[in-house]
RNA sequence: CGGGACGUGGCUCAGCCUGGUAGAGCACUCGCUUGGGGUGCGAGGGGUCGGCAGUUCAAAUCUGCCCGUCCCGACCA
């Protein structure tokens, strides 16, 4: 049994000025953590007791498909050269040189060393499959460290990684994370979803988001509120209802009009009487790619799309496979597209045939596809055309989906209206394919003895993520409240007034007997105003509180359940029973 | 990386514009008081005013550079 007279539970009456999301604050004010640099903290008692518990559950139930290994923090730059990362993980990375100037890195995720692992060991397909996990701290120099724990540059992270033979194993592996993440957050007494992601800068094809909704949260989750649809916006797609194009004017093709000074999509509509999805937006770019030696190219892409419409530039940095995208510059604009800002079109420009070719990438995002008479840029200072109609007028190297889902279009699944809301990324799982095993050289020999490459998964859990989410989950003025498996304590036992020389053996008692029922017990047995026991048990995120005061004298205590701020008198003898109820322990 | 804000006892902030002995509340220590929602009173301790340089008789205050922290942005041409 603890008590707080005797620990360090630095609870503060106000939250650090530059605190902004709730969990960051109650966090500090409940004496959870301290900060230490940008994106830097040190976990306190509470705090690393909770994160304690958080490992615990996930450490049981990774168990279940896996086993936990504990992989070096720092790694040579070989083993990121070789998979290619080195160079593609840019500033992300925190480098180093020993003293003998060789590079070193700390490790922001762990694929480079199990494959190393992998390659090293593992020879026959009857070694497969393996799922390989570890309970671990990561650096990322994260360009915007903010919001407390919720992007950090150092965190703790539950990573796991599955080897198989082939793809139907591969199948296996991550149902079984899916299976298990479910189990885990539901334990942790998290409300999350599971949405379709993308898989980014890992690399990989199916890959798995597991979000808990939250305006502190940085991404945004697309979800269908009638069927189960749900992706991150970086890979949502929608229905969109028919735009009604304009009739034709004149002969009926690109006819010039000039337009002096109008320059925006929001004048060219108004100038034209149109509305905005009668026009084609052209945004363009210089894309960054990176070979596999780090040599780095700036190729140009024109982006064509509806006036109304967002790039998504996830989903165009996938499809042009590359690093980094920046605007173009006024003379690149004139260079490749031959025309000014404000009055940029498709027409007549030369392109790539085909994605990878030399050359302007001109790619046309879908809801262009089957469109009439629309208005773009003329690539000539004050003059755009009318009677634009893509296919007839233009051409493209692709036509894809690369526009952000606004709320409100159509559900892909079932047409029904969009929802949009921000979420925390708590777990992400998702299928690598062969990309470090194949680059890394891990091969194993298949039952006709042939050499075969296996297929690699990887799965993540942001520890840290699991606290912060919760507490945005629930909170109110006072403080928060954690779900019992994951709070630093069950219950807090109150003594009232600890000058009472009645009181405190009671309050001893109980918290004996909850202790020996098998709760996780904080005797507050302070020489404190009752006010003051009170505000603290209502700060730090304990989720029941028994007080022991005044009613003692009559056999009575209260039993206080955080949540709801409800509070029912119980009989000292009932203490166990009466808690067991409300908290539901079987 | 672009833009903005901030940096003064442990915390929240005032003082800076208009240069002249460094302040308040909370926290901490001691004494008394109080004892069911951050008691009340009194007495104390604690600050290189982020750093360096400059201007000045004199800099927390003015100027420059640097460091740190936070916020917004890093798609619409």
């Amino acid at each position: 049994m603890h008590r707080w007279s005797k620990l360090f539970v630095p609870t503060l009456r106000e939250a650090p000025a530059d605190a902004e999301v709730a969990s960051h604050k109650f966090l500090v004010r409940s004496g959870y953590i301290r900060q230490l640099g940008a994106g830097i903290y040190s976990y306190l008692f509470l705090g690393q007791r909770s994160i304690n518990k958080i490992i615990g559950i996930v450490r049981e139930e990774m168990d279940k498909i896996g086993q936990e290994f504990l992989l070096p923090a720092i790694h040579p730059a070989e083993i990121w050269e070789q998979s290619g990362r080195w160079t593609t993980m840019g500033q992300n990375m925190f480098r180093l040189q020993d003293r003998k100037g060789a590079w070193l890195c700390l490790g922001m995720t762990h694929e480079e060393v199990m494959t190393d692992i992998a390659r090293k060991e593992l020879r026959s397909y009857k070694q497969l499959p393996q799922i390989w996990y570890q309970i671990q701290t990561k650096f990322r120099d994260e360009p915007r460290p903010k919001s407390g724990l919720l992007r950090v540059r150092q965190f703790i992270m539950k990573d796991a990684y599955s080897f198989d033979l082939d793809a139907a194993g591969l199948d296996k592996s991550f149902d079984l994370h899916d299976q298990v993440y479910r189990t885990i957050f539901t334990r942790c007494g998290l409300d999350f979803v599971a949405v379709e992601a993308d898989s980014g800068a890992m690399g990989g094809s199916q890959s798995q988001e597991f979000m808990v909704y939250t305006d502190a949260g940085e991404d945004l989750i697309v979800s269908c509120p009638k069927c189960h649809y749900a992706a991150n916006i970086e890979k949502a797609i929608s229905r969109l209802s028919p735009v009604i194009d304009l009739a034709p004017t004149g002969d009926g093709k690109p006819e010039l009009v000039s337009t002096p000074g109008i320059a925006t999509i929001a004048d060219v509509a108004k100038f034209f009487s149109i509305s905005e999805a009668q026009d084609i937006k052209c945004v363009a770019y210089m894309a960054e790619t990176k070979s596999s030696k780090g040599e780095s190219a700036w190729n140009p892409v024109a982006v064509f799309l509806r006036g109304d419409h967002q790039v998504n530039e996830t989903k165009l940095l996938g499809l042009v496979k590359a690093v980094d995208l920046r605007p173009m510059q006024a003379e690149e604009l004139e260079r490749y597209i031959h025309g000014p800002a404000g009055f940029l079109g498709p027409i007549g420009l030369q392109h790539a045939k085909a994605l990878g070719d030399e050359g302007l990438v001109v790619i046309a995002d879908h809801a262009l596809e089957g469109r009439e008479n629309m208005v773009c840029g003329a690539n000539k200072l004050d003059y755009h055309y009318r009677n634009v109609t893509p296919g007839r007028d233009f051409t493209w190297t692709v036509a894809v989906d690369v526009r952000n889902v606004v709320e409100g279009e159509g559900c892909p699944q079932c047409g029904s209206p969009l929802k949009v809301a921000k979420a925390v990324e708590v777990g992400h799982i998702f299928k690598l394919g062969y990309k470090y095993t194949e680059s890394m050289g891990a091969r194993v020999l298949d039952p006709n003895g042939k050499e075969v490459t296996p297929i690699m998964g990887s799965y993540g859990i942001g520890i840290e993520r699991i606290l912060t989410s919760a507490i945005e989950q629930s909170h109110d003025a006072n403080g928060f409240w954690l779900p019992r498996s994951i709070a630093p304590f069950e219950v807090v036992v109150t003594i009232t007034n600890a000058t009472d020389a009645n009181l405190v053996p009671i309050g001893e008692r109980i918290a004996k007997d909850l202790e020996a029922a098998g709760f996780d017990v904080l005797l507050d047995d302070r020489d404190e105003r009752a006010g003051v026991k009170f505000k603290d048990a209502d700060l730090v995120g304990i989720p029941y509180r028994i007080n022991v005061g005044k009613k003692a004298a009559e056999g009575r205590v209260e039993l206080v359940t955080r949540s709801t701020a409800t509070s029912e008198d119980v009989a000292i003898a009932d203490v166990v029973t009466a808690l067991r109820n409300t908290a539901g322990v079987a």
